[in-house]
DNA sequence: AGGCATCACTGAAAGGTTTCACTGATACGC
DNA sequence: GCGTATCAGTGAAACCTTTCAGTGATGCCT
C-alpha cells in the first residue's frame, strides 16, 4: 500500500475535465463567476469521489488571511478562563473562524514567544485574556505596529492602545464593601490579588473608596495577598495573618470567590463562625461561590468572551474603528455568607 | 504610508547577499549543512533588521507537517474540560506544538464538520475530549483511514480503534457505593449522567456491581438522570423524584461532584439534613466538591490531558505503536457529606 | 600534477491554492 | 453580415518555504 499524496485541486480538475481555476471558483463558492450548474455538479462529484479536502495552508498563503484568531492566556485552568474561552469559541465557531490557542504559563518570556508564534501562523487577530504586567507592553505595541487587531479581556492597563473588555470592578467592589458597612461592619479586611492585574487593583480601589466614603480610615495591615494564583498554602497563611490581627476583622472581602472559599475554610478551621463572627464576601459569582452561599458580585465571563470575539471579528472587517474599552455592568448578589437578611434574586 | 508586504526569506537573502536557500538553512537551524559563523551572523542580522518572521503556512505546506494538533471537545465550559486542556497545553507548549481548538457545542453534525476543519488545516493529530455517541464512529474511522493519529480522553467507546485515556470509573463508583453500604445504607439511589458517555455508563455499572455484590437488589426507580449537562431545573426535578420515592433513599450517589452539589442544594431546600438524613457522594474531586466537603473519587483531569498529549506526540514520532487504552487509577476521598467518621488524607 | 574530499554555497522544483488577465464561442441587435 | 455582449471557461503568476541535486573553489594526499 503506497502512501499516496492527498488529492489536490488539480486532481479534481483532471477528473472533472476542467481547469484548476474552474475548480477553485466552484469549490470556494464564488458566485460572481458564471459556471453552469452541470459543470458545478461534475466538479462536486469529482471532488467527492476523490475525497478532496481543501488545504487551508495554501489558501491562507495566497489570501493573506487565515480565518484564524489567536487566543493568548496565562493558563487554561480556572473556570473563569474556561468560560471566557467558551464565549469566544461560540462566536468564532458560529462565524466560521478558528481559534489557535497559546498559553504563557504565567511567564513573560514565554508570553512574548507565544505572540511571535501566533504571528508566524498569520492569525488575523488576537484576543488576550487577563494578560498582565508592563512587560506585555512590548508586544502590545508590536501588534499595533504590525496592524494585527488585538482585544484584551479583563485587563485595562493598555486601554487606548487596544480594545478591551472588562467589568466595572471598582464599582463592584465598592457595592460589596458598602453593603458590609451598611450591615455595621467597620473592621473590614481585604484578601487582595495584588497590584499586577488591573482587575485586582480595581477591586482594591473600590474597597478603599467605600471605606473612605464612610469615614473609615483604611489600615495598611488590612490588605494582604498578591495574586489570584497564590498556592493554597500561601492563601491560608495570608488569611491567618488577617484573622490574627490584634483587633480582628469582622468582615473579609476576598478579591474573588475562590479566595473567599479558601478564606471560609481557614476561618472555619480556626473555629470562627461564618457569618456570625466573620462576614465573608467574594467576587465573580462562580459556581463555588453559589454552593457556599457566598455574597458576591456577578460577573459573566462567557459574555466577556463573546463580546471580545464579536469586537475582534468586527474589527477584522472595519479596520478603521476607533479603539474602545467596553465596561460591563456589575450587580451585587447577597447571600448568606455576609449575614445579611436581605436577599436579592438569584 | 503604503501597506508594505511582510519581508520574506528572499528579502533577507538579498540584504545578506546570499541565496534564499542559505537563509533557509541558517534560520531553520539545520546543523547538517556547513555554513560559517560569519555568514550566519550576517543572515541573522539581516533578518533582525527587516523584522523577518517565518511563515508557518508556507513551511507547513512544503513540509507536510504543521506542528499543530487539533483538540475537539463538546464545549469549553466545565473546569473538568478546562483542566484537561491545561494539561494538553502544558505538554504541547513545552514540546513546541500548537493547539487548534474545535468545539462541537454538543452537536453531532458540527462535530463532524469540525473534524473536517481540523483536517483542512492539516493538523498532525487530534485529541478528542469526552466525545460521545455512535455518530462519532464515522469520523473516528475516517481518521484511521487517513492515518491521522487520534487520542480520545475520558471515553472508551472506540477502544481498539484509537488510543484512549480514561480513569477507572467502574472501580471508582464501586468503591464509593461500597463505602456507603459499609456505613449501613441499603437504599442508595443514583443521580446518573445517562448512557451516552462511557464514563457515565461505567459509573452506573460500578454502582450496580456494588449493590449486587452486597445482595441488594437494584430497583429501576433508583436511577434517574440522562446527562452530565442537564440544565439546573432538570437536575432539580430529577433529584426531587429520587428523594420523593415511597421508600426514600438514605444515600445518593451522583455521577459527578457538580450534580452532587446540586442534589445537596435541593435536599437542603426540602429540609433534608446532610449527612444525617441523606448521605451524598459525588465523583471527580473538584473544587466545588472540596468546598462542600463532599465524599468523592479522585480524578486528575490535568494529568489525563498531559498523558493524552504525550501519547499523541509520541505517536507522531513512532507511527507503528499498537493502539492502547490507558486507565488511570482512582482513589476514594472520604469527607463529611457521607456521614463517615473515617477520614482519608486530602 | 592529478585526483578526491570538503567547503560554502546556489538553482530550481515542489507544495496547493487564488486571482488577474485573457480567449474562444455563442447570441443578439440592427 | 458585422460589431458587441455575455458566457464559460483557461494560463500563468504569485504566495513563501523546503529540499534535492549540483557547482565552483579550495585544501590535502600521494
Amino acid at each position: 500500500m503506497t502512501t499516496r499524496r492527498k488529492p489536490s485541486m488539480l486532481d479534481v480538475a483532471k477528473r472533472a475535465g476542467v481547469s484548476q481555476t474552474t475548480v477553485s471558483y466552484v469549490l470556494s463558492g464564488r458566485k460572481d463567476v458564471v459556471i453552469p450548474e452541470a459543470t458545478r455538479k461534475r466538479i462536486w462529484q469529482a471532488a467527492q469521489e476523490l475525497g478532496y479536502r481543501p488545504n487551508s495552508l495554501a489558501r491562507g498563503l495566497v489570501r493573506g488571511k487565515t480565518q484564524t484568531i489567536g487566543v493568548l492566556m496565562p493558563r487554561m485552568d480556572s473556570s473563569f478562563h474556561a468560560l471566557i474561552m467558551d464565549g469566544i469559541q461560540e462566536v468564532c465557531t458560529a462565524q466560521d473562524y478558528r481559534v489557535l490557542l497559546a498559553d504563557s504559563r504565567h511567564n513573560a518570556d514565554l508570553e512574548a514567544r507565544q505572540v511571535e508564534m501566533l504571528l508566524e501562523h498569520r492569525v488575523d487577530g488576537i484576543i488576550s485574556i487577563a494578560v498582565a504586567g508592563e512587560a506585555s507592553g512590548d508586544w502590545v505595541r508590536l501588534l499595533k505596529r504590525e496592524g494585527v487587531p488585538l482585544v484584551i479581556v479583563d485587563e485595562h492597563t493598555f486601554e487606548g492602545e487596544a480594545d478591551c473588555v472588562i467589568s466595572d470592578d471598582v464599582l463592584g467592589a465598592r457595592l460589596l464593601v458598602e453593603h458590609l458597612i451598611q450591615l455595621g461592619h467597620r473592621r473590614i479586611v481585604h484578601l487582595s490579588a495584588g497590584t499586577e492585574m488591573s482587575a485586582a487593583r480595581d477591586r482594591r480601589t473600590g474597597y478603599l473608596l467605600a471605606l473612605q466614603a464612610s469615614g473609615i480610615e483604611p489600615r495598611e495591615e488590612w490588605i494582604r495577598g498578591d495574586s489570584f494564583f497564590m498556592p493554597v498554602e500561601r492563601i491560608r497563611q495570608v488569611v491567618e495573618e488577617l484573622l490574627d490581627l490584634p483587633e480582628p476583622p469582622t468582615a473579609l472581602f476576598a478579591a474573588n470567590d475562590d479566595l473567599a472559599a479558601e478564606a471560609t475554610h481557614v476561618a472555619r478551621e480556626l473555629g470562627i463562625a461564618i457569618p456570625a463572627q466573620l462576614a465573608v464576601v467574594g467576587y465573580g459569582n462562580t459556581e463555588v461561590g453559589r454552593h457556599l452561599q457566598l455574597t458576591t458580585v456577578h460577573q459573566d465571563p462567557r459574555l466577556m468572551g463573546q463580546i471580545a470575539a464579536r469586537r475582534l471579528l468586527r474589527r477584522l472587517q472595519e479596520t478603521e474603528m476607533p479603539v474602545k474599552c467596553i465596561v460591563l455592568p456589575t450587580r451585587l448578589i447577597v447571600r448568606e455568607s455576609c449575614g445579611s437578611s436581605l436577599k436579592t434574586q438569584n
